[in-house]
DNA sequence: TGACAGATGAGAATGCGTTGCATTTACGTT
DNA sequence: AACGTAAATGCAACGCATTCTCATCTGTCA
């Protein structure tokens, strides 16, 4: 969309991690893929673009991303972690549990209201998240 | 509490599964943890009771009861699961990221809230859990 | 261009959790 | 009270996601 959202080497240099063909191709995977990729499906859409890369890489950029706040990372139950674009909107995730999908749900208000419940509680939130298992319901 | 709460072997019984001292003792140590320990520390503290008590049991017995909807298992990030008795009032986790120390928060409204908006979506939530990362804030 | 800290690839290592298998045990039935 | 059987257990081996080690390579800055 706008062109600060895609200027990749840019946002690395911000983030003071040097701009790397790895680094990118990571970065513009994440971008545009809907769903929510664990590092396995990373691994074999970087290397689409760069045939070179390799899980240990995978894992550090994905790391050092989430560190610099560029990506966020989804802790499932039971399953590998999945990664996404840090949203410019706060959401949480439903897990259908059929199916293995996550979709994901707007939450502004939400959160909002827990960051003063924990406020008053005498913390600063640093991360929040609802991690939530659903099934689809058929038509009653 | 009342009866109930603490008629281990009947919880069991109902739940289909056979009476063992091992079961009895997670389940016993369970009911009075105020903290939420993991499946090591479980494993230590049954020893203290019936020193036969493997790891492997503890995690097959964690995983009947939470079955069996007895036990709730907290996945964190970066971290061995947590388990705590399934609590009578719904409510979320934070997790003091200097300490890691958890603390629990009511959340029965914006559980309620959240409930709804899912089923508008076609959905039926099985399971939702908040986790919070925070620090403890000093006074300002 | 040269120097060098930071980044990478390959594979070994780690750690949480699970599983296979032989043995034991809970528990309904004689 | 002893029996038979499926379920439960302990132990060790295993599986899998993630991290680490280390030798090599490469961005970046002077």
């Amino acid at each position: 969309m706008s062109a600060h959202t895609t200027d990749f080497a840019q946002a690395l240099r911000d983030a003071g991690l040097r701009v790397t063909p790895q680094r990118l191709a990571l970065l513009a995977i994440l971008m545009d893929s809907a769903d929510h990729p664990n590092a396995d499906e990373l691994l074999a859409r970087a290397r689409a673009l760069d045939d070179s890369v390799s899980l240990a890489t995978v894992y550090r950029t994905l790391s050092a991303l989430e560190e610099a706040g560029l990506i966020r990372k989804l802790t499932l139950e039971s399953e590998p972690s999945r990664y996404e674009i840090t949203p410019a909107a706060e959401h949480d995730h439903v897990v259908d549990i059929d199916t293995g999908e996550v979709i994901e749900i707007a939450n502004d208000d939400i959160a909002r209201l827990r960051r003063e419940t924990l406020e008053q509680l005498g913390y600063e939130i640093v991360s929040q998240h609802t991690l939530i298992r659903a099934r689809r319901m058929r038509k009653s």
